[in-house]
DNA sequence: CATCTATCTGAACGACGTCAAGATGAATCT
DNA sequence: AGATTCATCTTGACGTCGTTCAGATAGATG
C-alpha cells in the first residue's frame, strides 16, 4: 500500500491534480515541505497541509496513518536531499586530508540551508530512536564511514571505524542544532564568516588522532 | 515578579498548598517536571501540569507568560542539575588527561537518565538560537572550557580554546541526542557496555590534537 | 473595618489530531 | 453496455490543546 495510483492514462507526470481528485501522498509531501520552508516547522499541522493541497482535513488519513507517517515521508525526502548534498562535496575535495572537513561542513551547511527539514527529519528520528535503515547501508552515514575508511588507509579496524565515524556524525548533528545559536556570532566573525568558523570546529575535532597512530 | 511569596507563616517548606491556593510558581515547575518523568515530553501539555498542580487551566498565566515561558522556568533547573553532574564528574576524575572524557561521560550520561528534561532544554535553547546566558560564565559549557585550557596548560590561544570548546560540546549534544539509537546497540555489547561505547566514542575525538600541537 | 490587589475559577474561542458515516467516481466484471 | 466494487474524498463530530476574559476569592494594606 504504496506507490499505486500512477498516473492514469495520458496527464503529465507531476502537476495539476491528475487522479480522482489528485495524486495525494505526493501532493501532502509537497505541501508539507512548502509549509516548512515559508512557515516553519510550528506552522506544520496536518490541517495546514490538508489546506495547503486543496483538500478536506480528514483526506490525508487514506494515504497515511497519522501525521507522524507523513512527517516520516518528508524526512524520507529530507535524507535523500542530505545525501545528494554530501556527494556533492566529496566529489568536488580532492585533497583526501580536506575531505572530511568538506563533508562536515556541508553537512552543517545543509542543515543551515534547510533548518525545518532538518529539524523533522531528527525528530523522526528520535521517536523511533533510530536513524534511518537505509542510511547504514548507502545513505550519508556510510558516506561518511567511507571517506573516513579511505582517509585511513583503509588499515582502520572494523570497530574503531565505526566509533570515528560516530563521532564525526555526532559532531556535525551537534554542530548543525548550534550553528545559528547568537553566541557564536562574535567567534564567527573573529574568523571571516560562518564558513571559517565551521572548519576551524571541524578542525578541532580530530577525527584521525587515533586512527593515526596505528 | 519572581520569587516574592515565600512561605507565609508556619508551614512544611514545600508540601501542600500553603499560600493563597499554592505557590504556585514553583508546584507547577515541579508539576511539570513530574509528567516530563512519568509520561514524556509528548504529555506535558499546561492544562496537565495545571491538573497535575490541582490548580484551573488558566491559572499558571498568573505566574508564566506563556506555556514557552514555563518551560523555560523547567529548562533553567534542567540547567543547574547539568552543572552538577559536570561539577561531581569532575572532581571524581584525578587524571588530567581522562577529565576531558570523563566530563563527556557524565554530560550524555545525565541525558540518557534525563531524556524528557534534557529535550526540554535544548528545544528551549533552539526556540531562542541561543543557550542559556549563565553558561558562559559560570555553567556547564564554562566548566567544559576550563576543563580543556587547563588540560592545555593555558597555553591556547582564546580563539583555539573557543572552538575546541564548542566542538567537545557539539560533540557530546549530539551523542546524547542519539546514545539510545537502536544501531548503535551492537556496537555497545560489542564494547562491553555503553559506558565503554561513550568512551570509545570520546576517545575518538582529538579534542586536543590540534591544541597538543602548539 | 473597608479597600485594594494579587491570585484563582469558569466559560468560552479557535485550532488541532483523529474518527465514523456517507458521497463520489474510476475500475472491474459480467 | 450497465451494475457493482472499492479506493478515495467530504462532512461533521469528539476530545484536547493554548489562550483570553469577566468575575469570584482572599491576603495585604490602610
Amino acid at each position: 500500500m504504496s506507490e499505486m495510483t500512477q498516473t492514469p492514462s495520458s496527464l503529465a507526470p507531476s502537476e495539476a491534480r491528475p487522479y480522482h481528485h489528485g495524486d495525494l501522498s505526493r501532493a501532502l509531501v509537497e505541501a508539507a515541505r512548502r509549509i516548512l520552508e515559508t512557515e516553519g516547522p510550528a506552522a506544520l499541522s496536518l490541517r495546514a497541509v490538508a489546506r495547503e493541497a486543496g483538500v478536506s482535513p480528514a483526506a490525508p488519513y487514506h494515504h497515511f496513518k497519522d501525521k507522524g507517517e507523513l512527517l516520516d515521508a518528508v524526512a524520507h525526502e529530507g535524507w535523500h536531499a542530505l545525501d545528494a548534498a554530501l556527494t556533492e562535496a566529496r566529489a568536488k575535495s580532492v585533497d583526501s586530508k580536506e575531505r572530511m572537513t568538506s563533508l562536515g561542513v556541508a553537512y552543517v551547511c545543509f542543515a543551515r540551508d534547510n533548518p525545518a527539514l532538518y529539524r523533522v527529519m531528527y525528530d523522526c528520528s528520535r521517536d523511533k530512536d533510530a536513524l534511518p535503515d537505509q542510511m547504514k547501508e548507502e545513505g550519508a552515514y556510510c558516506q561518511v564511514r567511507n571517506t573516513i575508511d579511505e582517509r585511513s588507509g583503509g588499515t582502520a579496524s572494523p570497530i574503531d571505524l565505526e566509533l570515528a565515524t560516530i563521532a564525526a556524525w555526532c559532531a556535525g548533528h551537534g554542530l548543525a542544532e548550534m550553528i545559528s545559536f547568537k553566541q557564536f556570532a562574535p567567534l564567527k566573525e573573529a574568523l571571516g564568516g560562518e564558513e571559517a568558523f565551521l572548519r576551524g570546529v571541524f578542525e578541532h575535532l580530530g577525527m584521525f588522532a587515533k586512527l593515526d597512530q596505528a
